[in-house]
DNA sequence: CTGAAAGCGCTTACAG
DNA sequence: CTGAAAGCGCTTACAG
């Protein structure tokens, strides 16, 4: 059916040995090259790396595993790594475990049958399980966003601490002492680093914490709404608040609107990655932003440097800064004052 | 190194023929079913499936082409693909061609390399040759949301005449008569369509149609811009302006925010696929939105039965419809009287 | 430089 | 039901 090498190697009169040879950059006699050339064009042959990969043990693949391909950040990752990585020579598979646990195994399993040559993988369940089994069959990990207990791997994370500590800095430099913040699961990494960051902004500027204003939710959008609600239903609300992520940033825009309240007059608000939403907003919304593309293309960076160089060196974990963008006139934050 | 159906076949003491004929859902003798059973956790063992697909001419993998995976509109899409495919066994790989048409051709080459069974894509270029090339290999191809001169294949659209039809009749109805429009590039598919329902609804409402208020651009968020405020700059200004898709929408957004433009006072705008934008846009925005999911959807069902069925089917043309979602109290559209 | 041969890890008729 | 053998399309030492 499909033409093969061997179709190649009889049209051109020579061994299959010697066209294998030539495709893969050796030297073959002048008079051969232009045989080959003209048998490969004729017949429109075109490599099987699928039976290149048996051979080889490379299958020029590397599978990326995600919570969700539905959350913003996922997909930009998945961008920034498809594009590092096809200019690398590398195609990528791309899998999401939809929010399961059991799924992010199976995934992984799946990426292991088909014999990617490297994986790039934003832990979901936290478990080291479903990672070590790559490990264990010598298949490269980067960890994205979050690390995994008890796994040291290559890791790339942002600085999330410190980028709560300057948005609610910036909230207490405005006056605000009642700051509410939304934020994710408590398991998760990201979440309680971000914490960490409002709670030593706090401290910082020696302002007692209200525990009741520090709000966990799933970091979803409908989870979002409930605990920016339940911040606002508060007898003694917060002056402002703090969404830590995207999703529960799109979901205190949304009650925002339904509620019709006014950013900053009823309520000072800083938001997270939402940069195109802080763009649409009126008034514009001042941010704090991960450098979402560049957390894919180091993450690329780091897998075909394993791929490449194996498992020996000592894992690597980088943590790349992220920036507040302020506000048009920083208008969603008003001065506050007791 | 990695174990193998040998190692397997040797630790339960049969063939490798009996443990393949129990891998692919074939009887063995209750006896042998335990001992491979034993064998294959003990051991670890895991299909390598690029050995399976040398052999049965199927990588269960599924290639998608598209031309930005930058635009949400693409990501959308690879979500639904890849949970539809999923289900169905298969592994996806993404490529996109960065709005380039000689890298469009590569990436197709580098699918058919890697034998995919089926490629979903959404064409670039407009370019016959090199889906052509897949066809030629016998690979199906299914084409999403654009024709293509020259290629009868399955393809699935949306109604973007209707669709727009639709929200120009929703601005004559509210009295508009100068009405702007912003269109992508007078080649694509999508964008004479859309055109098209401009002026059936002008044509049907006996508007006579200023060709200076139809305003092209390349559908990017930069092109969006100029070509708004082109529209906006004229002596003649529009006073409601409709545009086509998610880019020029979101770029719509943005102008109107830097020059502080009341909608619906100063303009009425109805927005495309735009739908969190137009839910965090204040007055909540009128828009015309693809049933984006039902198109990956219904694309990745097209392909596997392809896949299951070969290509003598005749090519089957889906078209979805789209819908339109009114703004709060319709507040982005303002009743105009001469 | 070139080619015969072995082998990558599977599946698939075909005997038994 | 089971197994020996051939073969999928390549690459890779190893001779020549």
């Amino acid at each position: 059916m499909a033409v093969t090498i061997k179709d190649v190697a009889r049209a051109a009169g020579l061994s299959i040995a010697t066209v294998s040879k030539y495709m893969n950059g050796g030297h073959v006699l002048e008079s051969n090259r232009a045989a080959i050339e003209l048998a490969i064009a004729s017949l429109g042959y075109r490599v099987n790396v699928v039976a290149r990969g048996l051979k080889t043990r490379r299958t020029m693949t590397v599978g990326v595993l995600i919570p969700s391909i539905e959350q913003i950040f996922s997909t930009e990752i998945i961008a920034a790594v498809e594009k590092k990585l096809s200019e690398a020579g590398f195609s990528t598979i791309v899998c999401d475990c939809q929010l399961d646990a059991e799924l992010e195994s199976r995934k992984m399993e799946i990426l292991l049958e088909k014999q990617v040559d490297g994986i790039i993988t934003m832990p979901f369940s936290g478990s080291a399980e479903p990672i070590q089994k790559a490990i264990d069959q010598g298949v490269p990990v980067v960890l994205i966003d979050r690390k995994v207990e008890g796994l040291s791997l290559d890791t790339v994370l942002v600085d999330n601490e410190n980028l709560a500590y300057q948005a609610v800095s910036r909230l207490i430099e405005a006056g605000h002492r009642r700051i509410g913040i939304v934020l994710g699961p408590e398991t998760l990494y990201t979440s309680q680093r971000r914490l960490a960051g409002y709670l030593a902004a706090m401290q910082t500027h020696g302002i007692p914490v209200d525990p009741g204003l520090i709000h966990p939710s799933d970091y979803q959008i409908a989870g979002g709404q409930a605990a920016f609600l339940a911040l606002l239903e508060r007898s003694d609300r917060p002056t402002a608040i703090f969404t830590t992520n995207y999703e529960t940033t799109f979901a205190a825009g949304l009650m925002i609107n339904e509620k019709g309240l006014a950013i900053p007059q009823d309520l000072s608000w800083i938001g997270f990655d939402s940069l195109s939403m802080a763009q649409i907003f009126k008034p514009r919304l001042t941010i704090v932003v991960q450098p979402i593309r560049q957390i894919g293309e180091t993450a690329a960076q780091l897998i075909l440097e394993r791929v490449a160089n194996g498992l020996e060196l000592a894992a690597r974990e980088i943590i790349l800064p992220g920036a507040m963008i302020e506000g048009l006139s920083t208008r969603s934050i008003r001065k506050y004052a007791d």
